[in-house]
DNA sequence: CAAAGATACATAAGAATATTATGTATAAGT
DNA sequence: ACTTATACATAATATTCTTATGTATCTTTG
């Protein structure tokens, strides 16, 4: 028996954008699916993507020239294949900064010990 | 000259409730406007409270019997200080651990470095 | 082989939480 | 006198997520 303990949503709120840009930083290119199972795989199961925020924050990030996209076909299905543009790969590095900084001045504010560096 | 680089909203979004039972947790007693100027210090003005935020959260707090208030005259102005309840010890303690796992499980996502321990 | 679950996309209604703007009022600095 | 700081509060709006719904194909399993 497996118990999930998920995070409050209020939390995660906010990182996802960071979450996918650095996902597709390391990986040349994605699918939604994919990066949703990823997340899941990667974090335990203790943060999950869900479609209804993935899929227009996507969007997003195609409209703002953040990625381009592909579509692929697999047998009679469809798959959407996303790519981090040069100015993509800034907007990773920043957010990924962002992040990091973001921690250390918590960690001061909580409390909290350790400090993260982003190099 | 000064420049004061905020984090993007939607990032801070979210950690408002668990800085301010933190605080709490600390002081005994606080004023809202006391909160604010608090953090703003601590942080080096890169998370700056609002009092659009804050207000209505300490009355949501105070409705879930997570704090209690008092009514402070100073001079002829009002001060209304902000007490945890026990209840509000344990949300707080939840609160900031629930943080520290957040921040180890997107350290191991986003291949940041150290880890953080809450004892 | 039929049903259930996994894969894969998408959008709309609603909730939650913050920003911005506005309002009131006193105290302090210039 | 005027501006800034202190101190509360709320309303309109914006953002971002959850939940629900919809379509369709592929795979596993009883």
């Amino acid at each position: 028996m497996y118990l999930c303990v998920m995070y409050s949503s209020e939390l995660v709120k906010g990182t996802l954008k960071t979450i996918v840009l650095k996902l597709l930083s390391e990986t040349e290119k994605m699918y939604g699916y994919e990066i949703t199972q990823k997340v899941k795989e990667l974090t335990d199961s203790k943060i999950v993507i869900t479609e209804g925020a993935l899929y227009p924050l996507l969007h997003q990030l195609e409209a703002e020239g953040v990625v381009t996209t592909e579509i692929v076909n697999i047998g009679k299905r469809v798959r959407k294949y996303y790519t981090l543009t040069q100015a993509g790969n800034e907007r990773a590095k920043e957010k990924l900064y962002e992040f990091a900084d973001f921690i250390n001045t918590m960690n001061i504010l909580l409390d909290l010990k350790p400090t993260v560096k982003y190099v």
